[in-house]
DNA sequence: CTTTTTGTTGATTGACGAGTCAATAAACTT
DNA sequence: AAGTTTATTGACTCGTCAATCAACAAAAAG
């Protein structure tokens, strides 16, 4: 049955199915075996194609981080003006695609895995940085030397929000919480003008 | 040897080493052992005093609670005036016992827990409450109406900001926290005056 | 002084899980 | 057709760890 060309294939059903098994088991603390399983496979194959279980966890982390990326990106390009820069990133980071149970479980052990693993750690200060960047680069024209500080404590404020989705029970509201980061943004700029 | 009237010392032995091996692993993958040896005695005897893990992690989690909230009753306490309140409690929220590096690492892992414990959940549930509860008597004189909503993402922030110390290297600095804390305040209130 | 309660641990059990290996098979190469 | 590369898995190794147990020691109770 061995049809070439798998790889690539199984790969991205291990990406995925270690995304679903961590948001359902809600720690790292999932088997290979699980994994597998649930990607339709052998835990031997996975290991076959992933060296171990922490390199199929960073395979995880950076493909959730590809998929924010490029919804940032998409939302960004076709937004107008920096503050509809800023909603898009909002928009962003709150969608449904992004703010999901499983999404949102995955980011918050990728925290933890980048307590003791470089390369998550690295992972995730990208990730900060290129939110930071684009938080930046859109609130220049609105608040001028404040926008580091603005960008900063938004940041956080989304970081936070992702957190407290965690202990929340029912379907996630991306609105809602892109209402809160808004609120939060009019203030500040609000002040500074 | 055995003194009578060891169980409450050894508990607190073991509640204390419980967190600073979290602290000190990244993570709840630390192992009975670790922790006995670091409270001095054996994993047996922890076994005996808290029937399983799970219940010295919930130990160590109220304990971590306990001292948070002694300490924001304490500022609170020498406080004066709905804005002193205020900064009493992040001030207590930052301070170098709650903002440094074991405990920091400890409370991710409980977020991390409460998404299978339910137990651990319904504490740090009773931990967001008493904040937000706190923040809004506070807020009310100076916000009226909107002091919930402001508490609300004040409380985000706070969660953001020690979810970020995690990948921060070097030594915490409350200090900073605090200022991105007040400043996001400042200009909410602001906007509303 | 004997019985019970409290403290304490080394040794053991039992389960589970990451990673390896040998074997099998289909496809591609020469 | 023979040889190589890719796909695939069941079985196995080896280690780890939570939890239990049996046994011993000292204090308190009767």
């Amino acid at each position: 049955m061995p049809k070439l060309g798998m790889e690539p294939i199984r790969k991205e059903a291990l990406v995925k199915a270690t995304i679903v098994e961590i948001g359902r088991v809600g720690s790292l603390d999932v088997t290979v075996s699980q994994i597998a399983k649930r990607a339709g496979m052998s835990s031997a194959l996975a290991h076959h194609y992933f060296g171990s279980k922490e390199e199929m966890f960073l395979a995880a982390m950076r493909h959730i981080m590809t998929l924010y990326g490029a919804e940032v990106r998409g939302a960004l390009a076709a937004s107008e003006g920096p503050e509809g820069r800023i909603r898009a990133i909002l928009r962003a980071s709150f969608s449904p695609g992004n703010f999901r149970r499983e999404a949102v479980g995955a980011w918050l052990n990728f925290w933890v895995l980048a307590q003791t693993v470089p390369e998550a750690k690295r992972l995730l200060a990208i990730y900060q940085g290129r939110l930071q960047s684009n938080l930046v680069a859109a609130l220049r024209p609105l608040a001028g030397a404040r926008a580091e500080a603005i960008a900063e404590s938004l940041g956080a404020l989304i970081d936070g929000l992702y957190l407290r989705e965690v202990l929340k029970s029912g379907a996630p509201d991306g609105a809602v919480a892109v209402g809160v980061a808004l609120r939060h943004l009019d203030a500040e700029l609000a002040r500074g003008a």
